[in-house]
Order: C-alpha cells, then structure tokens, then sequence
DNA sequence: ATGATAATGACAATCATTTCCATATTTGCT
DNA sequence: AGCAAATATGGAAATGATTGTCATTATCAT
C-alpha cells in the first residue's frame, strides 16, 4: 500500500460518498496534502483492482468512486427507463443471490 | 424527424445491439451514406430524449446506444460488486413496479 | 422564387484520463 | 550507514470521446 493510496482512501472515508478522481484530487490538495492528479488516479486504479474501492459511472460518463465494503447493498436498476430502486431486506438478498446463480 | 436520425435508427437496427456514436458513424460511412460524426452525435442526443434509443456506458465510460422498446426488460445489478442479472418474468415485473412506487 | 428556420458538417475547443519521462523515494543488501 | 535496484511520484504532453462554433445548405410555407 503506497503512501498515495493510504491518502486517497483517507479522502475518500472522510468523503464519505461518491466522488470523482479531480474531486478526490482537489480536496487533498485543500488539505495541505501534496499529491499530484496523476497519483491520485493511479492509486484509484490500483485500490479498484484490490477491490477496496467500488468503481462507478456519472451519467455524463465521468468514473466515480466509494469506500466499498460496509455500504454494500443492491440496486434494482431498468437500464432502459433508468429507474432505480435500492433494495434491502434479506429476503431480496437471498432471492438476488440465487437469481445471480441462476444465470 | 431529420434525416440523420433515420440514418442513425436504421444503423442501429441493422446493427441489432450496441454501438457506439463512433461505430455508427463508421458503419454508415461504409454503407454510402454521407453523414458528419458531429451530426452522428447530435441524432443520438435526440434519439435518446425522444426515447428511441437507449444510452448505456461501456466500462471505460464511453456512450454505447441502441434502439429501445421491444427489447425493453429489467436488470438487477450490485453497483457494488457489478453482478448483473437480467431479470424476466411478470412476477418481477410486478414486484418492481410496486417497489419503485414504495421508494 | 424568397425569406425564415432548422439541419448539417468541418473544425476547434473541452475535459477526463493516460502516457511519458525525469526525478525523488523506498527497499533490500552488505 | 551507504549504495544500487526497484518503485513511486508528478508535471507536461498526448489521447480520445464528446461538445461548441459557425458558415453553408436543405426544407418549407408564403
């Protein structure tokens, strides 16, 4: 784990949510960190690929980014008329794993 | 309706799945028609806000299209860890429809 | 035919992301 | 500690999709 890494996971818990890689960029920056845009989307790509961090897209197609691991939960998402429903409940668990093995 | 849309919605059709604005435009070069990428771009934009056509994204983030309607049917997919099932069925349909009025 | 309006397309601009490369830092070994 | 090899860093340039600009062209009602 690089330093940068450890800086980015750290931006991104105090975060809390989504956030870019230029957002991630700028708040350590406002931080006093000193990291430079190029690092912080390595250590994306490399935290990603560790599975440490949940690789998403904005509508408009920009790469977002989260913390994974304790917020895991499921969506319900029609890729045609984008509506989305987070789901919760064991029951959808259970019904979305086997569903998952299934196919 | 212009005519660049027509154009773009028959390359779609005979395409049959995704493509992106680029693809397409490459495919109607080869077919004849003479169509500029920047006119590509803006019938897909107008395709989509139509709800003609449906805009997903590539993994890299690139725009990917296709016609929509017939071919309309839900998904189920962790944002988090990416599993996606394509769901099928009135039951779900059903079910979906009561959860995204309860959300 | 004429003028208004929308459509087109070549080109430039934008913006996220990646590549390059030179420099700095860490690591492993003696 | 001290040195060399390996790795990490970051600024600048390159890339590639997408969008903006704007002059030209097609459309269509009068």
């Amino acid at each position: 784990m690089s330093k940068s890494e450890t800086k980015v996971l750290q931006a991104l818990d105090r975060i809390g949510g989504f956030a870019s890689a230029q957002e991630l960029h700028f708040v350590l920056k406002r931080n006093q960190e000193s990291i430079g845009l190029t690092t912080v989307y390595r250590a994306l790509q490399s935290l990603v690929s560790q599975k440490s961090v949940d690789l998403l897209r904005r509508p408009d197609g920009e790469a977002i980014y989260r913390l994974c691991g304790e917020t895991h939960h499921h969506h319900l998402v029609c890729k045609t008329c984008g509506k989305t429903v987070e789901v919760e409940g064991g029951a959808i668990e259970k019904w979305a794993k086997k569903s998952a093995e299934e196919y």
